[in-house]
DNA sequence: CTTCAGACCTGGTGGC
DNA sequence: TGCCACCAGGTCTGAA
């Protein structure tokens, strides 16, 4: 899946095109994502979209006057696909045309928004309105975002400190920071010279405060690049982001070490029922 | 309580 | 070429 830099790389893209536009029509696959049918998107008909946000991976599409606001996770494979050709803007076709794609939005004076997703492990929702939006569960479970003033050295080793399970799990965890994923995660932990399967109790606090600023300068970093192109993953308007040329550790294996003064050689192992990629020399 | 394996899905890849 | 096992950016659940 998209992780945070993708997901913000998508809605800085995206909102150019969207914001201000009136949906003229919507169509949605009778099929489950995430194990739950796509809510009724009527009441998002005429609504006039005017911003897009970013909570985490999540994206909200939020409408005028207080109207509907759309949640959308990417899963692993999810794809916005934006056309703004005037003749394809049946929503309905666009269901039709990919039996990947489970969500249309028509826009007025043409062009179209749809959600592809093949392997369905992402997640529609439609609020009400904002005061819906702050009691949405998996919203109102987010930690804080890396990139924000509540993201410190000091919550972080709060954090950390209670917890047995590894340092790569515990940063994972939504709940304790909102938007890491496998990769980025590892990519940080390489940065910052600590190994995945740590304990997390067993950081320090001035581990945590370096892993602080690594975490930021590496999600920094991919946003600058577009994020990273692997498999489904393609900015808003369908071009590739190049971070993944700059992993240090991801899919690396076998590969040296990227830190200038050390000889290691990347190792690939099973964590957590996900791979992991470290140097088993200058992350301890 | 916390932690972790398994389930949920499809498609692409590499081995035989 | 065909078949099959395995792997993939995530999240939730239930069991230990």
């Amino acid at each position: 899946m998209p992780e945070l830099p993708e997901v913000e790389t998508i809605r800085r893209g995206l909102l150019p095109v969207v914001r201000d536009r009136r949906i003229a029509g919507v169509a949605r696959r009778p099929v489950a994502l995430h194990g739950r049918p796509i809510p009724d998107l009527a009441p998002l008909l005429r609504a006039r979209i005017t911003s897009l946000g970013r909570r985490g991976k999540y994206l909200l599409w939020r409408t005028a006057d207080g109207g509907p606001v759309l949640v959308m996770h990417l899963g692993m494979s999810g794809r916005v696909l934006v056309t703004e050709d005037s003749d394809m803007c049946d929503p309905r076709r666009a269901l039709a045309a990919d039996r990947h794609v489970h969500l249309a939005l028509a826009l007025e004076g043409g062009g179209l928004i749809a959600f592809r997703d093949p392997r369905r492990f992402g997640q529609l929702a439609l609020l009400s309105d904002e005061a819906a939006v702050s009691r949405h569960p998996a919203l109102a479970a987010l930690g804080p975002e890396p990139l924000g003033a509540d993201f410190t050295a000091d919550y972080l080793y709060r954090r950390l400190r209670t917890s047995r399970a590894s340092v790569k799990a515990r940063l994972m965890d939504q709940s304790v920071v909102a938007g890491l994923g496998n990769i980025y995660v590892l990519e940080a932990l390489h940065l910052t010279g600590i190994r995945p399967t740590r304990r997390a109790d067993r950081i320090g606090y001035q581990r945590c405060a370096r892993l602080v600023v690594g975490i930021r300068s590496v999600l920094e970093e991919a946003i600058a690049a577009g994020g990273s192109s692997l498999r489904d993953y393609r900015l808003a308007d369908g071009s590739l982001g190049y971070f993944q040329h700059r992993f240090r550790v991801y899919g690396r294996e076998n590969r040296p070490c990227a830190r200038p003064d050390c000889d290691g050689t990347i190792t690939k192992r099973a964590q957590a029922g996900r791979t992991s990629y470290y140097c088993p020399v200058c992350q301890r």
